[in-house]
DNA sequence: CACTAGTGCAA
DNA sequence: TATTGCACTAGTG
């Protein structure tokens, strides 16, 4: 089976890999360990990709050699043979990257989280999601003819043809044919980004057709065309891969496809999520963390407002609007609201006043404003981010409330805009992480749970704050209840977790 | 086929 | 001059 998609490719052993397993197990073939254990293995290599030592270790020790024979070897049998050397390989490193484990005060993290993880995260990339191949196909027609017709409105309106799709061809017929004026440059010329396109809009009729024609063209090309290819003709269910060793604060990342960045923004987008659908009785059933983030600035921080807030169960962005803009709770305007959610997300990610004022379009004075007024009023935010940026340049590092630890080398060099960029990082990684520990743990339990009671609900998807299960419906209610009490249960934090859940047919309804 | 640049989707 | 990701197309080698 994999052999023909070798020919003159470079091989992704991990993913083919995972084909072999995902049709072994439907034929009710029990997984071979050794394969199972090549996971772990890998691993291994590199628990929490920060550690960049562990990585450097495992590579001295394997040598750059086996990536390289790996990619040569084309017979399917022996690359899977080759593998499991590779395995036993990597397994005698253990003892190496366990007392670097030690040393690092990760053993708790690796061994009640990470390692426990690997298996849940095998379970749900072997369940795989049911994607509703005809119901695509269909969108991706309707999308088709919009697409052709927007496309000879914009040949006639550039008085040309040219590939809309190269921003180089459009570049030439914006900024030179048409003489449009260029707003901002990249490395290589003019950029045609939705913020210049936008700004052009205002004085030609083009660049608005073309912000629509990328819009439908990114959807069918990422999304409606791309999901059919990727059903499983064995399963009939699209298996992504869960990546546990990728990014730098302890989120997962999902590849191929992925699936943690289908749409919901726009009214297409909410189509496309139609197509993720359940099997015949059985149904999606969503749950969400609401705000897990603010919730863990707020533990972190012990900031007494936003405490205070969470514990009643305010809508804390309406609060924060009150608090910035210095009025009443109840006068605060729907357009405040939405100001104080870009600022209580800017202040996660260290955004500057030049940031704020862009998003929110208005003057950088009155973003400063703004964020001054947040910091005058959320004091324990301000002194969390200022004690957390202190610790980080004194040790080097930072670390999540598991502690989940990511060096940031950025803060010793003397570059500022680097340093300024290692002082973001060390404010948004524990709280990112955290909320990332958060939920591997919540879906630990919610996994054992699942084992022990006997249940035939599947877990489907994780999206950073959301896990998605298909039930069938008579499991319905003690699920509800099950992933809600072991979601905002997971651990106490000063702050209650709350948990959203949805149900529906599709991933759509379920939100 | 492999790689980069530009762009844009999600939390 | 906002955090973390993945992947599409065009273009180059």
């Amino acid at each position: 089976m994999v052999g023909s998609l070798l020919e003159g490719k470079t091989v992704k052993v991990g993913h083919d890999l995972k084909k072999e397993m995902i049709l072994l197990k439907k034929q009710g073939v029990e997984l071979a360990e050794p394969m199972f254990d090549t996971m772990v293995a890998s691993y291994l290599i590199n628990p929490v990709r920060s550690e960049q030592t562990l990585e450097a270790i495992a590579l001295e020790f394997l040598g750059k050699n086996v990536i390289e024979q790996l990619s040569g070897v084309r017979d399917e049998k022996s690359r899977i043979d080759y593998v499991c050397h590779a395995a036993e390989a990597i397994f005698e490193l253990k003892e190496i990257l366990s007392g670097r484990l030690r040393d690092e005060g990760l053993e708790e993290l690796f061994y009640n989280v990470e390692m426990p993880l690997v298996r849940v995260l095998s379970d749900v990339e072997m369940n795989g999601v049911r994607v509703d191949r005809d119901f695509l196909n269909e969108m991706s027609k309707e999308v088709d003819s919009d697409l052709q017709e927007l496309m000879s409105k914009i040949y006639s309106l550039a008085g040309q043809e040219f590939n809309i799709n190269s921003p180089k061809q459009l570049s030439e017929v914006l900024f030179e044919k048409l003489k449009l004026p260029a707003i901002k440059k990249t490395k290589t010329g003019y950029s045609t980004d939705v913020e210049v396109l936008q700004q052009l809009s205002a004085i030609h009729e083009l660049p608005a057709e073309i912000l629509t024609y990328r819009t439908l063209s990114k959807l069918k090309s990422t999304y409606i065309d791309s999901l059919p290819s990727m059903i499983n003709p064995e399963t009939g269910r699209v298996h992504t891969s869960l990546n546990q060793t990728v990014t730098a604060t302890g989120r997962l990342s999902s590849s191929e496809p992925n699936l943690q960045n289908i749409p919901i923004r726009t009214e297409l987008g909410r189509r496309i999520r139609e197509a993720f659908t359940a099997e015949p009785g059985n149904l999606i059933l969503s749950a969400d963390y609401s705000q897990i983030e603010l919730r863990v600035m707020a533990h972190m921080s012990e900031d007494p407002i936003l405490i205070e807030s969470f514990k009643k169960g305010e809508d804390i962005h309406a609060r924060t609007a009150a608090e910035v803009f210095g009025i009443m709770p109840g006068l605060v305007t729907s357009e405040m609201r939405r100001m104080a959610k870009v600022v209580n997300f800017g202040i996660i990610y260290g955004m500057s006043p030049f940031g704020l004022s862009k998003d929110l379009g208005i003057s950088q004075k009155d973003a400063k404003r703004y964020i001054d007024s947040y910091f005058e009023h959320y004091k324990g935010v301000s002194s969390f981010i200022e004690k957390t940026i202190l610790e980080a340049k004194e040790k080097g590092y930072v670390r999540t409330l598991l502690g989940r630890k990511r060096p940031i080398p950025e803060l010793s060099g003397k570059e500022v805009a680097l340093r300024q960029f290692g002082e973001r990082t060390a404010v948004n990684t524990p709280i990112q992480g955290t909320a990332a520990d958060i939920i591997k743990l919540a879906m630990i339990n919610i996994s054992k749970r699942l084992k022990k009671e006997d249940l035939k609900s599947l877990m489907i998807l994780q999206v950073h704050d959301e896990l998605v299960f298909e039930v069938p419906e008579g499991e319905l209610e003690i699920m509800k209840l099950l992933v809600c009490e072991e979601m905002e249960g997971v651990m106490e934090l000063k702050v209650p977790l709350k948990v959203d859940i949805g149900v529906g047919k599709n991933w759509s309804e379920a939100h």
